[in-house]
DNA sequence: AATTCGGGGCA
DNA sequence: TGCCCAGAATT
């Protein structure tokens, strides 16, 4: 099985921006952008990342706020403080090298299992199999895995198969197949050079595995949106450590409606574990939620250098489109780009 | 073992 | 709409 992946990786594997003069560095920011993440939706970020930080020293010695700023938009935020951690913590016990030690990877902030046996792989060619949601739906078809398909098992049902000369392109043979042929829903066998091993396939049930889990339906919430704009000033809050999106800017969100000002819009968001409608308002100065809060005034001029999530992004998209606002020559982050354009 | 973290793309 | 994506940390 060895042998028909790697020749099929040979002929079909993408030629994707982190597989070009592999670093360790390299290698670790492209697989903290990946966790849960699209290849496709982490291709810009990492050449604008490489481009803003090209080495381990210089996104060390960068301020988190630069460092957030280069990840807004491709979410889970926390990865990125612990990225940066993890830069700092090397350059100061490791000599700004990645441990080779699989045990002393799993230690840094944001290495897991995945990541860590990925790093292992992909830079130090040690034999771990790098079990991510494409590995599990592999071998949940392969080996006809029954229920929820745990890490241990597909570690345990694979490792026979780990070549000891290329473990990191075993690794990436799967990944890509998973990717492009072994796909969720309606799999491409035809195109698969596992078919003959495949359980799944020879008894005819491709569809039926991986078991799908429990669907749970997710809540809705409402929120009120203070915006508050004077001379050349936004109220803005930054979201501290112990909430969501923590780091970024945004506006004030509260749950009851704000006694006078003007309604915008409703803005939809959908995150992880819930669905949010937010409403915006305008408020005047002497708004006493607003002025009970912690925003702060920011000049318009700040709007660009400020890290926001996609829902304020939104809002702020509305403002201008709405002339409550306007700021020209607004550049940056691809998701800046995705919204100003027409949907 | 279950939850909390973003955001987008696709049938 | 629901599902899933090169998951990790916390409870």
């Amino acid at each position: 099985m060895t042998d028909l992946l790697l020749t099929w990786f040979k002929e079909h594997g993408r030629n994707l921006p982190w597989r070009q003069a592999r670093s360790p560095y390299r290698v670790l920011v492209a697989e903290t952008m990946l966790q849960q993440t699209r290849v496709e939706t982490v291709i810009p970020y990492y050449q604008r990342w490489m481009r803003r930080f090209p080495s381990l020293a210089e996104l060390a010695s960068a301020s988190f706020d630069d460092v957030l700023k280069c990840w807004e938009g491709l979410g889970y935020y926390r990865r990125a403080r612990y990225l940066h951690q993890t830069a700092q913590l090397l350059m100061k016990d490791h000599q700004g090298r990645l441990p080779r030690d699989y045990r002393t990877l799993l230690t840094l902030p944001g290495v897991g299992s995945y990541t860590a046996a990925a790093l292992s792989s992909l830079v130090f060619d040690e034999p771990y199999v790098a079990v991510d949601g494409n590995l599990k739906r592999i071998a949940s078809r392969l080996f006809t895995v029954a229920g929820q398909v745990t890490s241990n098992e597909v570690t345990r049902r694979l490792e026979p198969y780990l070549p000891a000369t290329q473990p990191g392109a075993f690794n990436e043979a799967l990944m890509d197949l998973g990717a492009t042929v072994c796909i969720p829903k309606r799999p491409v066998c035809s195109e698969c050079p596992l078919t003959s091993r495949c359980q799944a396939f020879l008894t005819g049930q491709t569809e039926a595995f991986p078991q799908k889990t429990s669907g749970r339906k997710i809540p809705r919430r409402t929120r009120y949106g203070l915006i508050h704009i004077a001379a050349k000033d936004i109220w803005l809050e930054r979201r501290s450590h112990n909430e969501m999106l923590a780091g970024l800017w945004g506006f004030v969100q509260v749950q009851n409606r704000p006694v006078t000002g003007i309604i915008l819009q409703d803005v939809h968001h959908t995150y992880t574990h819930f669905k949010l409608r937010l409403i915006p308002v305008i408020v005047p100065s002497d708004d006493p939620v607003l002025n009970r809060s912690r925003a702060v005034r920011i000049p318009l001029t700040k709007l660009t250098e400020l890290a926001f999530s996609v829902l304020d992004r939104k809002i702020l998209a509305l403002l201008e489109q709405s002339k409550y606002l306007t700021t020209d020559n607004r550049e940056p982050s691809p998701v800046s780009a995705r919204i100003a354009a027409p949907t």
